[in-house]
DNA sequence: AGCACGCCGACT
DNA sequence: GTCGGCGTGCTC
């Protein structure tokens, strides 16, 4: 008799499960993990929905299943998930398993906690540092051995001290849960009636438990997250367990603060600055049904909640929540994905909504829940424009007179100014003055940045790293070496010779000093004691400047003009964003934006503060053009160490793409960097109807075209964030 | 993703 | 003669 085998999904880049047989007496279900032996090693896999006839395997090369690991095993919305993605993403299906199993890698065993409880009898010795602790404990209760040291101040050694001693005793305590349970009822807010009536809406959505995509649209400070806050409560009141994700950079402090007012408790926070250690408890909570909340960046869509009942995209318009490396994926449309899989509703929020979105909203398949007004009467600046061609600032300044002497002004009355530019560094190029020479990457096609506070070169892409030269390596002149262009660095370098008086902060994400460092730079600006902010697009995201009265944006062209139908809406979300910081507090918030071209749509909507005319000019070019949302599309980027090779292969992959009638592929051509990482990439893309199949045609287009070969890599993106 | 196998250059 | 570089292919 054959024994029983089951089939067994491995995270690697394999496309189809393994079969594995099953030991006598063990019973094995869709989702558990078990561990398996492959090749010569061993590794944990997931045992995988059959679907049915399966390519033979020689029975011969079968092996079994080692163990069932004592997890919880993975939801099936979860597994659903994952075959989804990888079918709509060509992404082989154990790389997405990948994603959901490699948090989980170190087994998350809880610690055992020691406690420590005075015993009734006094210590033979008495020192100062016993007193405290003494003290301390007089109370009776059981504290944590690091817990009581750090709460009567004193070093872990005092409490190890005294329990040789025998006035204290140890004992196992049970451990700490992952996180806290919220409490729904901890802080009801006062709404105001926009945000009830959205409110309301979004409560009985959670109460339906079906799947439904809801739009929370609303301006900076309209108060969207007490809102989406209410059916966080819904959910926790229903018993069942909520998302929220964010996007990494706006999981501030600020966030945490504001869930933390609300609930009582702060979130089981989910990404990459979380620990191990940490993940693997959040982990095994979330499985288990214990952790009801979670706040995480785009990966914690694939954690195992077994009972999800609702998830939120906040910000859903960021370019942050697009994976491009790996599995090419967008998280806002895999949350939906999964939403639905598991009969959840989903809000997506944002006060700048992506066109994607905001057509699925006009359509009728997303339902709007506008906040019209901002919270408080405060008001979103409007945007004066400074045309940069007729009252420019002088070569080799960047702020124009009239901006300077409104950020004078504003000083002087006592306020702070933000400027924006989405620069990092000193100077993006730095070149010879005596030959021309330009200082690029030596393994990619972009310049290298300056960073004067770090004296260092550096490529933004890959992160090479070099000083700056004493002489032009081109020509070998000294102190020839001339920066061209601002960024932050250099923007602030002005601020303090225009305003000596000022006190200036750079606020970028190369800022030395980690989390902490920006954590107690965002408070000083919050407690007053910046005048002048220099930042980049971390300025627009998530932080409470109180005190701000003046936004400028320096240059608001950056990546306009280039044709990519993108980044004109990246420009709007971005400026929108950074103009709704200022006026958030009592003062009335003014904004300039400097441009070389006022006459373009976008800045047009921008200067008249009219969203909805930006979103009727942008709609229209995409629908005229076929582009997303009217129209799908998929890039290819063909790659090698070898320029030629991969020209030529990118060549012959554009003459086995199938004819197929509507769909049209475009290229190959240079893919916009050309050379990243020192390989050379050539890009197609290829556009379809709306309604057209793109995965099933970039499956069939795969199986006809040659084999790569040596370094040669093709790169699939489905819904490409660039249309260039 | 690892890890073994295999085919070519420079060392004791 | 062997050591070892990495390109190629397989793992139920």
């Amino acid at each position: 008799m054959s024994p029983r085998t089951v089939d067994i999904l491995l995270p690697l880049g394999l496309d189809a499960p393994y079969s594995y047989a099953v030991p006598e007496g063990m019973d094995l279900v869709p989702g558990d993990l078990v561990h398996v032996p492959l090749g010569t090693r061993g590794m944990v896999g997931c045992v995988w929905p059959g679907r049915g006839a399966a390519a033979p395997v020689d029975p011969a090369k079968i092996k079994s299943v080692k163990a069932r690991l004592d997890y919880e095993r993975l939801p099936p919305d979860l597994l659903q998930l994952i075959d989804w993605i990888a079918d709509y993403t060509l992404a082989p299906r154990g790389m997405v398993l990948r994603m959901a199993l490699r948090h989980g890698e170190s087994p998350g065993v809880a610690r055992e906690r020691v406690g420590v409880r005075a015993t009734g009898k006094s210590p033979g010795r008495m020192t100062a540092a016993r007193h405290k602790l003494m003290d301390l404990l007089a109370d009776g209760f059981v504290r944590g051995k690091g817990e009581a040291a750090r709460e009567a101040g004193v070093s872990p050694s005092v409490v190890d001290g005294l329990v040789d001693d025998g006035a204290l005793e140890t004992l196992v305590l049970p451990p700490a849960p992952a996180a806290e349970r919220p409490d729904a009822d901890h802080a009801a807010p006062q709404l105001s009636d926009a945000q009830e009536d959205a409110a309301a809406i979004l409560r009985a959505a959670v109460a339906a438990r079906t799947f439904a995509v809801h739009l929370l649209d609303g301006v900076t400070g309209s108060g969207k997250t007490e809102v989406y806050f209410e059916a966080v409560a819904a959910a926790l009141k229903a018993g069942r367990q909520a998302l929220i994700l964010l996007p990494e950079i706006a999981l501030t402090q600020a966030f945490l603060d504001r869930f933390t007012l609300r609930f009582g408790v702060r979130p089981a926070e989910w990404h990459s600055a979380v620990g191990t250690k940490r993940r693997a408890r959040i982990l095994q909570g979330v499985a288990e049904g214990e952790v009801r909340v979670v706040a995480g960046a785009r990966s914690a869509l694939f954690l195992p909640f077994p009972d999800l009942g609702l998830i939120i995209v906040d910000e859903e318009h960021d370019p942050a929540y697009k994976q491009e490396d790996g599995v090419a994926y967008h998280a806002r449309d895999m949350a939906v994905v999964r939403a639905r899989l598991c009969g959840a509703p989903i809000v997506l929020a944002s006060a700048t909504p992506s066109i994607e979105t905001e057509v699925n909203a006009r359509r009728g398949r997303y339902r709007r829940l506008a906040l019209p007004e901002r919270f408080g009467g405060a008001k979103v600046p409007g945007l004066a424009p400074i045309d940069l061609r007729k009252e420019g600032p002088p070569r080799g300044r960047w702020i124009a007179p009239r901006l300077a002497e409104e950020i004078a002004q504003t000083i002087e009355d006592g306020g702070q100014a933000l400027l924006f530019l989405n620069r990092r560094g000193y100077a993006p190029l730095t070149l010879c003055r005596a030959c021309g020479h330009r200082m690029r990457c030596p393994s990619c096609s972009a310049w290298l940045v300056e960073h004067r506070f770090r004296r260092r070169l550096a490529c933004h892409h890959c992160g090479y790293q070099a000083p700056v030269p004493e002489a032009c390596p081109g020509c070998g002149a000294k102190d020839s070496l001339m920066p061209c262009g601002p960024g932050v660095e250099r923007l602030q370098e002005e601020v303090q010779t225009l305003f000596p008086a000022a006190r200036s902060l750079v606020l970028s994400s190369d800022l030395t000093g980690g989390v902490e460092r920006m954590r107690a730079e965002l408070d000083a600006v919050a407690r007053g004691e910046v005048d002048v902010v220099v930042g980049t697009q971390l300025v627009a995201k998530g932080h409470n400047f109180p005190g701000l009265a003046l936004v400028g944006v320096v240059d608001a062209d950056v990546g306009l003009g280039h044709g990519d139908p993108r980044a004109a809406e990246r420009t709007f979300q971005l400026v929108h964003q950074v103009a709704g910081r200022a006026g958030r507090g009592a003062a009335e918030g003014r904004g300039y934006i400097q441009t070389h071209m006022p006459e373009h749509p976008v800045m047009q909507a921008l200067v008249k503060g009219d969203r909805a005319a930006f979103y009727e000019t942008e709609i229209a070019a995409r629908q005229e053009a076929h582009l997303p949302p009217f129209g799908r599309m998929a890039s290819l980027i063909v790659s090698a160490t070898d320029a030629a090779s991969a020209e030529r292969h990118a060549r012959q992959l554009a003459a086995c793409a199938p004819r197929v009638e509507g769909v049209r592929v475009l290229g190959p051509a240079e893919a916009p960097l050309a050379v990243l990482r020192g390989r050379h990439r050539w890009r197609l893309l290829a556009r379809a109807p709306r309604a057209f199949d793109l995965s099933a045609y970039l499956r069939a287009w795969r199986a006809a075209a040659p084999r790569a070969t040596g370094n040669l890599r093709v790169a699939i993106d489905v819904d490409p964030l660039s249309f260039l």
